[in-house]
DNA sequence: GATAGCCTTAAACGATCGTTTGACTCAGAC
DNA sequence: GTCTGAGTCAAACGATCGTTTAAGGCTATC
């Protein structure tokens, strides 16, 4: 079976962003994620040990790669002379939004939000160590474009921006794509809309 | 019972607000909010006939106060040719965060932001029942104080307002209240900060 | 005092959950 | 050929879930 197709483990942690995703945490069973998988109910807990570790192995998976992806793209712009404010916030929000389109899924930015969602002390510390120092990143490069700006008033500007980010990613909005435009352009509209009206929030006087 | 406290239903009521909002709608139980309530377990199916109908209550209740106090704000400033964005951004923004720090609790808003990251399709009709005229005064509100945006490009900014308040609301960002603060001063400090980032994301060209 | 209707109560119901168990398969090592 | 260990499987475990039931308490009405 693994020589056709995916491995087991690999076959799970696909059907699991997907499930996690349509019903939450707690609302896709085991039993569900499994069948969907075509696995059996048993190895969950063989190849992962328990359905929380399985939670954090499907997070962990989607945000190294979105971690990855945001240096990466700031490394190239960070501390040069000419660039802008929108580039800054182009590396930030573009992965992201990228990750939403990235094969299986649409879907895993809303298992980020609905953890955001679950306000889960564990799971609140986990992202933070994870994300930490990529924040701590951006927010310097933000700094060196905004020096007018206080800490604290930048800190604020640039939560409010991950806000607006996170409600465009999750699909919550009045804006849904139309059936006449394709995901990549509803994705780029997406970024540039994202883009200037962060731009405009962070650098207003 | 009910001659010293408050009746069952409102019992029921305050404690399921509270369990909903830490727990989630599935994480909390039947069993846990009883208890906490301090009535007997069948009482939820009594007066509200199931779990799913008191988890509308519990929105209703606080939707209809939030809906009211942001209509009573917007009636006050709307087609006035003094008013200014900010006005209509305060009367957007200040109900919900007052709402969130009323009565039993800085969690409904949590409740609020959990049910959308659960993006169930009744709970949006629900919404977009109970909001859909609110919105489209509000809207109407903002066309008219912008009348260089096209119409998607408004919906599109208004929609990253939506989510920069939500993710305000809700308690997720870095910014959290510090020990020193007041509740009451560090809401009106997001409302600040909220309303002049939206306005500079809403009205720049 | 009897009756009726609202409400509360303890107990049970069936369903479903995450997890564990023990047997089975099967490829590679010796 | 035998043994080993990883992987898969059906079946069962105990716990917990939302809901229902049947009996009883309480108040108001006559």
């Amino acid at each position: 079976m693994q020589t056709s197709q995916q491995s087991t483990k690999e076959r799970i942690l696909s059907a699991a962003e997907v499930l996690f995703a349509r019903h939450g945490f707690d609302g896709a069973s085991l039993r569900q994620l499994t069948a969907a998988a075509g696995v059996n109910l048993a190895a969950v807990n063989y190849h992962f040990g328990s359905k929380d570790r399985l939670v954090e192995e499907v997070f962990r998976r989607r945000l190294d790669e979105l971690n990855s992806r945001r240096l990466k793209a700031l490394a190239r712009i960070a501390g040069h002379p000419e660039t802008t404010l929108e580039d800054v916030l182009a590396a930030f929000i573009k992965p992201a939004l990228e990750l939403s389109h990235d094969g299986s899924g649409t879907l895993f930015m809303r298992v980020l939000a609905r953890a955001f969602a679950e306000h889960d002390d564990t799971l609140r510390r986990f992202l933070s160590e994870n994300y930490g120092h990529v924040m701590r990143q951006f927010t310097a490069e933000f700094a060196r474009l905004l020096p007018h700006l206080s800490k604290e008033e930048l800190y604020w500007r640039i939560d409010l921006v991950t806000g607006a980010l996170t409600h465009a990613m999750s699909g919550f909005g009045m804006i849904q794509r139309k059936s006449d435009v394709t995901e990549t352009m509803h994705r780029e509209q997406t970024a540039a809309h994202l883009i200037r009206f962060s731009a405009a929030g962070l650098s207003h006087p």
